[in-house]
RNA sequence: GGUCCCUUCGUCUAUCGGUUAGGACGCAAGGUUUUCAACCUUGAAAGAGGGGUUCGAUUCCCCUAGGGACCGCCA
């Protein structure tokens, strides 16, 4: 490439499924380098496996990456649609003479392949029509087309990760460019697609290190300049093995689902195989200034849903009030009345202070939309059996009764001289009352309880606990 | 089986030859407290093993072990 071309770099996922955790990293690492130094993001649809690829895995997958605010520059590529342009350059590679036909049958190339297994060699094909006149080609067989690789000397990746991986020629087989029925693989066209997008930067996980060397034979068999490559660690499950479904391997929309917040997934995906000195918490912004490659680590990293969660409750303390009702409003499952939805916003600073996820949310506000009477749980009812509990809370009732403002900071001084003057410790009140009002042992501070449910709703709750008695 | 890659606390990581090996999550203890949390303090916790190179290795080299990727007319 040229030493002052802009950076270009893209994000390629095939469109068999969901954005896999593993995808979301890659596409977050291409994106911030491209942003970083102010370049391009792109994205190519590798849909060329016709019978696997879906427009519902498109949809899916532009979903997520829109949801954690990945967004690309102009419209998606689909490699399919470029084929002609793939089948033209092989054409160029024929004439060169730097590919050539085979007619070797499928039954020949797997006994190709058993036969090298056997004697403890890497199956490759053996290039047995390589230098062959084509006057020799069989009637009637449709011939693939491969790439004429160097059988010599070696192929060096030089890998911004990875550092210099060194291939020998021998090692590399005469990869098929064409298919018999005309259709390009992958091969081809990642290597034309990447320089016809003048990317200058693939940054990719390293399950494709190996496919680089052959990569690199090919853009040196076209003459064209080689991408600088950054070949990404795989993502481990939190099992130490390979990414599986039980293991963390989802899509982000079931990271979603579970109640991650976008820029919490960002924060953690970006921290997963990247470093910037002791930093955890990252804004997309400082990590827009901060990303180089030379921040990547060499090993592959495990998924660790504790610290993703911990990570989350921060984005989640950080979080407009407003946004947050808005999300329990929408995801509640029923309709609240306005009276409610008002409470929700009073509580909702103290309640966001306590959840991990989303959903932690909704069922921290349970108290809140129950109807009277209240059910109590066994465990968080205890402090109203205790001696003396109920007449306290009798005693109590008429001081808030006559409360005339009814707001967080009144409370504390009508609730410690009542303690007081009835000389018991300050939880000998407070905890029944708790009690009373919510049922629950998980719940947020009195005195925010107190606030959110009312007046009116306040002292019904406690009439409901004393005519229990 | 072949080729290639990787290896610091349980996990994510800092360190770019000289540090009491630091931080974060999680864990434990204590504090605060009206519950649960949150919060604060403290603590336990690591250089896979073996050889070199060097005055000095977590750091550089080699071997072993363990993990992983790829080896398709899939992508």
């Amino acid at each position: 490439m040229t030493q002052q071309s802009k950076v270009v770099t893209r994000f390629a996922p095939s469109p068999t499924g969901f954005l896999h955790i593993g995808g979301a990293r890659t596409a977050l690492f291409n994106w911030l380098f491209a942003r970083h130094h102010g370049g391009t993001f792109l994205l190519r649809i590798e849909d060329t496996d016709r019978t696997r690829s879906t427009d519902e895995a498109v949809d899916a997958i532009l979903d997520g990456l829109s949801w954690l605010g990945i967004n690309w520059d102009g419209d998606p590529i689909s490699q399919f649609a470029r084929a002609d342009r793939h089948r033209e350059v092989v054409d160029q590679l024929l004439a060169e003479g730097n590919a050539y036909r085979c007619y070797a049958s499928p039954d020949e190339l797997t006994q190709m392949r058993e036969q090298a297994r056997a004697n403890g060699q890497s199956p490759r094909y053996d290039g047995r029509w390589r230098d062959r006149d084509p006057s020799e080609a069989p009637q009637g067989v449709a011939p693939a087309i491969r790439l004429k690789a160097p059988t010599e000397g070696e192929t060096i990746v030089h890998d911004k990760v990875q550092g210099d991986v060194t291939f020998a020629n021998r090692d590399l087989d005469d990869m098929v460019l064409l298919r018999s029925d005309g259709t390009p693989t992958y091969m081809l066209s990642v290597v034309v697609d990447d320089h016809d997008m003048a990317i200058t930067h693939i940054i990719r996980g390293d399950d494709h290190l190996n496919n680089a060397a052959r990569q690199i034979q090919l853009f040196n068999a076209l003459d064209w300049d080689i991408p600088i490559m950054a070949h990404v660690p795989l993502i481990h499950g939190s099992d130490g093995k390979k990414l599986s479904k039980r293991h963390g391997d989802l899509g982000a929309e079931d990271y979603r689902a579970m109640g991650f917040l976008p820029e919490a997934l960002i924060n953690y995906l970006l921290r997963l195989g990247w470093s910037h000195g002791d930093d955890e918490i990252i804004s997309v912004e400082q990590a827009t200034e901060w990303f180089e490659l030379s921040g990547l680590n060499k090993g592959a990293a495990q998924l660790d849903l504790a610290k993703m969660e911990s990570i989350n409750a921060h984005y989640i303390k950080a979080k407009d009030d407003a946004d947050l009702v808005d999300w329990v409003v929408a995801n509640i499952g029923r309709d609240l009345t306005d009276v409610q939805k008002t409470r929700i916003e009073v509580l909702m600073p103290s309640l966001k202070d306590r959840a991990k996820l989303l959903p932690d949310l909704i069922e921290s506000i349970g108290f809140l939309l129950a109807e009277r009477p209240i059910e109590i749980e066994e465990k968080a009812g205890k402090p109203l059996q205790k001696d003396g509990a109920r007449e306290l809370l009798a005693a109590l009732k008429p001081r808030l009764e006559a409360m005339e403002t009814w707001e967080h900071d009144a409370f504390d001084p009508v609730l410690r001289s009542f303690a007081e003057e009835k000389e018991v410790g300050f939880g000998k009140v407070a905890q029944p009352l708790r009690a009373a009002l919510t049922g629950t042992s998980n719940a947020p501070g009195i005195y925010e309880v107190l606030t959110a449910l009312g007046k009116d709703e306040v002292l019904g709750r406690i009439a409901d606990q004393l005519t229990q008695a």
